[in-house]
DNA sequence: GAGCAATCAAAACACTGTTACGGTGTGTCG
DNA sequence: CGACACACCGTAACAGTGTTTTGATTGCTC
């Protein structure tokens, strides 16, 4: 439960804790510092981790931490820079995550794979992979930055499909990011639905995803698209 | 815009609305009545229609429609059971818009109208299709009766995958209900993906989506979802 | 007409995010 | 060395929220 939230704690690493101590003639030492900024952020994810953003609230949070909070203020700004700021480092580790599948000579297998892990990391943090897809609630991030992000999340997913161009295993009619795009929304979609609670009844989702991951990468092969036209029954 | 909310008015139609004015021996003449209900049930959906769930307060809905805030909890019970109501309703306008899309000899094409069809409903109510599958606030109709009604939602998708079966278009060794749940994650993914303002930069969801339609669709012919077994690249 | 009880608007309560206020403590300057 | 200045930050105030309680109103029944 709280294993991934400690690497949030983790990640950025508390090294450079007082390097902006004083930056003109001041006075009083700061404490609201960068180790105040992780253990708040840390906090906050343990809770929006297992009860969602609506139950995060910012008075329990800084009594949880120890401080008051104009902390949060003058940290994050707000309770959407917080959010922000989880956001981010729900992305970071999400590419984490899809990275641990290396490419192997098997590029469509490598989609398979991608996909499988896709699903891993959205069950294992249910609530991460909601500030990330579903919560209204964060705008996060300029929404110029977004577009970025997201793209990095799924770069190789485009680069296992182009890889699987190459070598034949996907028609090359459609352009890399489309077919990328197609395996995206199938494993977003399922997902999803388990997590909504709208995975229809007596229906294992788990047990029909792979199958169906596999199913659209089949249906991309080679000269494949253009059979699916609309006359074709009796 | 308000197309789809004025239907919600109409639906339950105001017929007996002096039915249980008095149960006993009663007192004042209720004015928290079946008319009333509709009017903040209507009201409420224009909200959440057009600026969401978090943006609905009962006290300013009450003022719009102009009652106090007694008459949501008396007709509703509380928030919730607002937000259920209307959960209630856009699964009504959801079955209709998909039942509108009537079978064909074409059971295949069926299929990938039924995901159109999916689309579009989803693209023109984002705040409806929100309170259907992504607003974690709308805890809604007693978890038990959930899946039946999702169940309703996408039958129209199973019978034409088995009629599909049985036209020879699909394989029959999955379950129609596997085959029509992979569409229905697919479709559902690509539109929360984009609704969530996660599609990818550069990339026109609306113009990949049939194609990936067709291409999921096509790997679920006759015999191809064993074909794409791990080891087939070089 | 008196009693009574259901009804419902308004006020109270406990909470939220956010903003304004002031005591606190440190460094600089006279 | 003491007084000032000023950034910091805990506290309290503000404007909201959903929900619960209160208490006057109302119209039937006896």
């Amino acid at each position: 439960m709280a294993r991934q939230v400690t690497s949030i704690c983790c990640d950025a690493g508390g090294a450079f804790v007082t390097a902006f101590e004083y930056d003109d003639a001041m006075a009083k030492p700061k404490t609201h510092d960068e180790a105040l900024r992780l253990r708040l952020l840390h906090r906050a994810a343990a809770t929006v981790f297992d009860r969602g953003t609506a139950a995060l609230s910012l008075r329990q949070l800084a009594a949880d931490v120890k401080t008051s909070t104009t902390a949060v203020y003058s940290l994050f700004g707000n309770k959407a820079g917080l959010l922000s700021s989880l956001y981010q480092e729900a992305v970071h580790l999400f590419v984490e995550r899809l990275a641990t599948v290396h490419p192997t000579d098997d590029p469509a297998g490598d989609v398979i794979r991608i996909g499988l892990a896709y699903r891993e990391y959205a069950v294992a943090n249910p609530h991460l992979y909601a500030i990330l897809f579903s919560d209204r609630s964060v705008q996060c991030s300029s929404e110029s930055d977004r577009p970025r992000e997201v793209v990095e999340t799924y770069r190789p997913l485009i680069d296992a499909v182009s890889r699987g161009q190459r070598a034949g295993q996907f028609s090359s009619e459609s352009a890399p990011e489309v077919i990328a795009l197609s395996v995206w929304g199938m494993a977003h979609g399922l997902v999803s639905l388990v997590l909504s609670g709208n995975e229809p009844p007596e229906l294992a989702v788990a047990d029909c995803y792979e199958r169906a991951l596999r199913a659209l990468v089949a249906g991309w092969r080679e000269g494949e698209e253009r059979a699916s036209g609309v006359a074709d029954a009796m």
